[in-house]
DNA sequence: AGGTTATAGTTTGATATCAAACTATGTGAC
DNA sequence: GTCACATAGTTTGATATCAAACTATAACCT
């Protein structure tokens, strides 16, 4: 066990394990993206535990929420707003609609395009993932703090929407 | 053209242009999750394109930062370090050390651990890479503010540390 | 109508990632 | 010394993602 080796200084890793200690971050340490991406993505980490709890991946949180919120959206409106390809979302929608959480009609307009709508099911699954997002956000915020959460929010919106 | 489609409301998506408007978030909205999330990605996609005009991917930028900074590190430790799976470095290292940025050698001590390095490629690489960066961050700044900014970044290393 | 251009969704090929199984070395107990 | 266990790195198999090519519809212009 040769984790520390001379010099000092404590890190966790992602599994809370001690981590090499004595590692020099450089300009990392100071640089907004890098931390940006460490907190993201621990923070998705945790998010997927919770959710696989119930048996869902994380990734359909966001998708069923959008779809619940906008019914008969199309699957390329979707997909902005989620923030992700188009064809990324065609193995998701052809799994929702397998697994009876999504209804997916062709519009009688414009044959070209899907509307898709929460079943049922989708809703009671959405139901427990949303529970789910909630503990998951009550954790974020006590780590954040009540004072800063707003403050926080808006800039990570125009961080999102201002980057080019 | 059928964006807007009665509804109105505009939003940006990642590469700028104007996506289906009216969409409704829900909750998405307000959660922290999401929108880290979506910073993350946009602020990846927007390092992505600068790194790419130097033709490096930007993933290699933390992992030469790294083994700039602490010369002789092993694999494991730098996976750790940059909050990746071991595993995902193999290939990584071996593109590093095939295009001549990075020396790897057996340790004497431990036969199992390689220790990693720099050339003089690879510190020639990473120099043009952290100016890249460093516009990057300059944009992200400008966006944060700078009244805002340790109080940000503060909050993100938090994140990242106690999220579990 | 016919041809051009745009759009919705799928397919395909590439990349990055993780987790678990594996190989090889090292360490400690006895 | 030898056996059990731990560790460093690789391999393998699965997933998620993107971008570009593709199919099918639709819209527009003449």
């Amino acid at each position: 066990m040769r984790t520390a080796k001379g010099r000092d200084g404590a890190r966790r890793g992602k599994n809370g394990e001690t981590i090499a200690a004595s590692i020099r971050f450089g300009p990392l340490e100071h640089w907004v993206g890098f931390n940006l991406r460490m907190a993201q993505e621990n923070a998705f980490q945790a998010f997927s535990r919770r959710s696989q709890e119930i048996g869902e991946s994380p990734g359909r949180f966001a998708t069923l929420t959008l779809i619940a919120r906008n019914p008969g959206i199309s699957q390329t409106e979707l997909s902005h707003a989620n923030g992700r390809d188009k064809s990324s979302l065609t193995p998701v929608v052809e799994d929702l609609v397998q697994r009876g959480l999504v209804e997916r009609k062709r519009m009688r307009e414009d044959r070209r395009t899907y509307r898709l709508n929460l079943t049922p099911v989708g809703k009671k699954t959405l139901t427990m993932l949303t529970r789910c997002a909630r503990r998951h956000e009550r954790g974020l915020d006590s780590i954040i703090g009540s004072r800063d959460r707003t403050r926080f929010l808006q800039i990570l919106k125009r961080i999102a929407a201002e980057i080019e």
